[in-house]
DNA sequence: GTACGATTGTGTGCAGCGCATACATCGGAA
DNA sequence: TTCCGATGTATGCGCTGCACACAATCGTAC
């Protein structure tokens, strides 16, 4: 590996750029996420990238990668040992508010187009997928984990993605919690295992 | 307005356009849409278009609007007249096959930048709101029904989403469908009403 | 040490894109 | 018939992704 101190090289371009990509993805949007502005905020020539990343969306892959795993963390920290169906909206509201906050970020992780060869996406999207194993396990512990953990997911992704796109009416954050978790609580009545 | 039968007039790019868009659309991906590959299959110059649509989002949008009443139509002919949950799992099954048969218009429809001030898509989206508060209010007559719809569409649209973007893996469309269903049973159990 | 090959950077070029601007053509109303 | 607004064309700019050839540097085998 080139020690920093050269100048030709740059010592870690590829982290550079997964940086600067965040930078202009939460300045711009994911319009602004190129690979020719990458190169510039990182200070390098507009085809370096290329030899750390096959395409732009191999890039983009990598910057969902980190996307996945802030946002594995950012449900754990929501709540960190649910065992209710109401923690469940804790952490339904947790995952719409990820999304809210960093539009660009969540629409890259899940809208964009994909590089589906990306084992780093793979796996941050393996890790998250686990998370809500146990998270339905531990709130629901007799039954099956399977189709309620997909429920989930979807459920706060859905809501996540139609607020995002606006189309339920909510203008302020507080506003769109408080639909969420209404909508939770419609389908996770506090009281029964729904079972 | 210009009839059909000149040779420099068109006589309606408009609805042209939103047609080669569609095409377009089916065969390369959303990538593939864009104004001047629309202009060229209309048989009109690259710039004809801004004559209809303001820009590129326009467009969009108007092929978006097409896709809302299209998904509204295909819900409601999967199911007439839902009473019971287990219809709810007919719909949500139908409406993740509509987005697994056309991932990129479904994708346009959701996940693409949209110009907010488009009234053929509120009105699209407005319609298709209305569609699953009836849905809700059929099913669930002695609920409210405002946040069970938005529990609904979210749980439909997420499994739709994640499906899409392979965040499950499943390879073929009935793998899907069961798998919808079951996660759809999980939350709404055939004999109860939740609450 | 030094020669050398792999790695990682640069420079150039091409086609395609959105879009602004200026100009051409046409239909219909006065 | 005249003229104006609507709708088309032509041209050009800056941006993009990406392919390709070339340059600098690093690690290593000798």
């Amino acid at each position: 590996m080139p020690h920093p101190g050269s100048s030709y090289h740059h010592g870690d371009l590829r982290a550079a750029c997964v940086r600067a990509a965040r930078e202009l993805l939460e300045e711009d949007g994911a319009a602004g996420l190129s690979l020719r502005a990458v190169a510039r905020r990182a200070g390098v020539s507009p085809t370096a990238p290329y030899r750390h990343f096959a395409d732009r969306d191999a890039l983009v892959s990598a910057v969902a990668a980190h996307g996945y795993r802030e946002l594995t963390e950012h449900l754990a920290a929501a709540h960190p040992a649910p065992k209710s169906p109401d923690d469940l909206a804790d952490i339904a509201v947790a995952y719409v508010r990820f999304a809210l906050e960093r539009p660009a970020m969540f629409k890259v992780m899940f809208a964009e187009p994909c590089d589906p060869a990306s084992e780093e996406r793979a796996a941050a999207i393996t890790a998250i997928s686990g998370y809500l194993h146990n998270l339905v396990r531990g709130v629901f512990p007799d039954r099956d984990p399977e189709p309620l953990a997909d429920a989930v997911w979807a459920l706060a992704h859905g809501l996540a993605f139609l607020h995002l796109d606006g189309k339920f009416d909510t203008s302020t954050p507080e506003q769109a919690s408080g639909r969420v978790r209404a909508a939770v609580r419609a389908l996770f009545p506090r009281s029964s295992t729904i079972g």
